[in-house]
DNA sequence: ATAGATATATAGCCGTTCGAGGCATTGGTG
DNA sequence: CACCAATGCCTCGAACGGCTATATATCTAT
């Protein structure tokens, strides 16, 4: 029996994509911002509203690390994934594709519906 | 430019399952239920406090219908989609897609990941 | 009779996202 | 120089959606 995937799945992608982003290499909020924007092929806007909030949560849980840079006239956070932000990725991505299949399959009988209707 | 996939995507992954089934018949809420759970393989549990919520909700905006049984013993308020239903499905249905494939691509190096680390 | 499945619904809580702001520095243009 | 856009971090309140718990009522099986 497959796991459940509920609320937790839905609506976590913000993390999902965040923690991808930091996956690739370390960086500070508004660099991520960037990064999720250019990688999304602009699709995906992550707020600062969103995202400072996002990376504080997952600091207090442990699945990042910061640090501050200021050695520049502009003060930098950088966050970089922990050991067990990386394997939360991990899991998480799992189950996410999991979950996304399992829509698709629901889906799918919709997206077969002719262009008109679009 | 693809149009912008944000917070209402990432979550309305509950609306799209239920309409996605009101897409194969009309159904009453029960039956929904029981129709998400198996079609999505045990997976996903639609509570009812998401459900009868949700039913309001889509009916109000104009995406659903519904019609009370009364000739059997138990009440049971039938759904169907609307003309702007299906269409709204058709519509949420094909950016979902296009957010789950570029969150895909996103994961696909995470993916990739030995086994040890789930 | 009693428990469990069927059936709809609301209330309160909590977490996430957004929009709107605040504050400060840097770089470029007129 | 004055100004503005971009860079960079952050917080706050509102809106919204999902969860749990609860209420109510009927039907079926033991």
């Amino acid at each position: 029996m497959p796991a459940k995937l509920n609320a937790d799945l839905l609506r976590g992608g913000m993390d999902l994509m965040v923690l991808s982003a930091l996956a690739q290499r370390p960086m500070y909020g508004y660099l991520l911002q960037q990064s999720v924007e250019r990688t999304s092929g602009g699709r995906v806007t992550v707020q600062a509203g969103t995202l400072y909030p996002l990376l504080h949560r997952l600091e207090d849980d442990g699945l990042v690390r910061s640090r501050w840079d200021e050695t520049t006239g502009r003060r930098r956070k950088w966050y970089e994934l922990t050991a067990d932000g990386r394997k939360r990725l991990v899991r998480q991505a799992r189950q996410w594709t999991e979950f996304a299949d399992c829509l698709r399959r629901m889906l799918a009988p919709v997206l077969d519906v002719p262009l008109e209707s679009a």
